[in-house]
DNA sequence: ATTTCTTATCTGTGATCACAGAATGCGTCA
DNA sequence: TGACGCATTCTGTGATCACAGATAAGAAAT
C-alpha cells in the first residue's frame, strides 16, 4: 500500500469522524505536517476526495469540507432510497446464514449502544450493519457507489446527531430487515431499509432546521 | 481552469470515444508527451479518473482501461436502472417547454443518425438525450452519480456497437420517454427510461458474446 | 474610526529529480 | 529448442523547488 492510499485513508476517517467542522478548507501543508510526510501524497489524497465527493474544491482554492445544507440532505435522500433499496433487495435473494448471523450480531450492539446512549458507538455499529447488508448483494458497481453516498452522508450525521436523538425505534428497523432477511423475502427488506433512510433522513433535517449554527448555506 | 483540469477532460473524451482499447495501459510520460505537458497534470488526472471508476488501478502498476465483462454489464444494469429510472422520474415533474424542445430536437437528431447509418454521430446523441433529461432533474447528487456510471458504460458502447446494431426500435423507447414528459407523467417516463436500458443492455450482452476478442475477463 | 489601496504572505499548481519495485529482454544452461 | 536467471529498462511514487493567483494584513487617506 504506497503513502498516498495510507493519508487518503487517514483523511477519509478524520472526514466521516466529523474531526472536520463542515465548511474548513484543508490545506495541504498543514495536513502534511500534522501526518509527518511531503504535501506530495496528501496533494493526491485530497484531489481523490474531491473525485469521491467527500470534499469540494473551487479552482486554485483550498478544498473545503461541505457545508451541511437542507438542500444537500433532500437530494442526497432519494438517491440513498434508490441505490440502498436497491442493494437490500438484492441481499435478501442472495445472503446466507453466516451473514444473517453478523448482521444479528451488529444489532445486538446497536441496541446496547442506544442503552449506554452512546451516539458514537451507535452511529458506527449502524454503518457497519448497513455496509455489511450492502456487501450481501454482491454488485461491487453498486457497493462502491453506496460508500460514496456514506461518505457525503458522514458530517451530517456526526455533527447533528447527539446522544439525544437516538430512539429505541431507530433499531426497530434494523429488526424488521432481519426478519424479512430470514424468510428470504427482498421485498420486505428493501421496505424496511427504505422506512429506516427516510425515517432518518426526516430527523437529521429536523435537526438541521434546529441547530441555528447549520443552518446556512 | 488548470491544466490538470484539461487533461482530465481530454483523456475522459477519449475513453468516452473509445480511442483506448478495453484493457490497455495507460502510462504518465506516454501521456504526458502525446499531450504535451509534463507528467504532472497527466498523473493528477489519472488518479482521479480512477477515483471516479472510469480507470482501475492495481498498486504501484500503470493504471488500465477496464476490460468488458459480462459480471461488469450485469453488475452495472440495475444500478443505471434505479438511478436514471428515478432521475427520469424527477425530471418528469419539473421539465418545462424548452427542455422538452432540447429533447425533441434530440430524437430528431437520432432519427437523422440511425437512417444515415452513422452509431458514433447515434451514440453521442443518444448521450446527449439522457444527460439533458436527468439533468432536468435538478439533483447535483444524483447526476453526479449517473455522469460516473456513463463513464464506467462507454467503453461497452463504443467497442461493441456498430452501424449494424442500430435499429429503429432503439428511438422509439425515447419517443414513449418525450410523450410521457409531455403529459408530465413521471411514471411512465421512467418505465420509457427503464425499457430503453433493458433493451440496450441486453443487445450489449449479446454482442459481448459474440465477440470474441471480449469475451475475456 | 472606517474604507481603500498596497504590499507581504499564503497556497495550490506545475516541473524536475531521485528512488524503488515491476516488467522486459537477453544470455546461459539443461 | 525450451526454460530459467540475471541485468537493464521502464514506470509509478515521493520530495523539493519555482511560480502565479489569491488572501490577508497593514498603512494611508478621508
Amino acid at each position: 500500500m504506497t503513502l498516498q492510499d495510507r493519508v487518503h485513508a487517514a483523511i477519509r476517517a478524520d472526514i466521516l469522524a466529523g474531526r472536520f467542522r463542515p465548511g474548513q478548507r484543508l490545506k495541504i501543508r498543514d495536513l502534511a505536517a500534522s501526518l509527518d510526510t511531503s504535501p506530495m501524497p496528501v496533494r493526491a489524497a485530497l484531489q481523490r476526495l474531491v473525485a469521491e465527493g467527500a470534499l469540494e474544491a473551487e479552482a486554485l482554492r483550498s478544498v473545503r469540507v461541505p457545508a451541511l445544507s437542507r438542500a444537500g440532505l433532500e437530494n442526497l435522500l432519494p438517491v440513498r432510497l434508490a441505490l440502498e433499496g436497491l442493494a437490500a433487495e438484492a441481499a435478501g435473494a442472495r445472503i446466507d446464514a453466516a451473514g444473517i448471523a453478523t448482521l444479528t450480531a451488529g444489532v445486538a450492539r446497536m441496541d446496547q449502544a442506544l442503552g449506554a446512549h452512546d451516539f458514537a458507538a451507535y452511529l458506527t455499529e449502524n454503518s457497519q450493519f448497513h455496509l455489511t447488508l450492502y456487501r450481501a448483494a454482491g454488485n461491487p458497481v453498486l457497493l462502491r457507489m453506496i460508500e460514496q453516498l456514506w461518505l457525503q452522508a458522514g458530517p451530517a450525521f456526526t455533527w447533528l446527531v447527539t446522544s439525544d436523538d437516538l430512539s429505541p425505534r431507530l433499531n426497530s428497523f434494523h429488526r424488521d430487515c432481519l426478519a424479512a432477511l430470514a424468510d428470504g423475502d427482498g421485498r420486505a427488506a428493501r421496505a424496511a431499509i427504505e422506512a429506516d433512510l427516510r425515517y432518518f433522513g426526516q430527523h437529521l433535517l429536523m435537526l438541521l432546521d434546529l441547530d441555528p449554527a447549520h443552518r446556512n448555506a
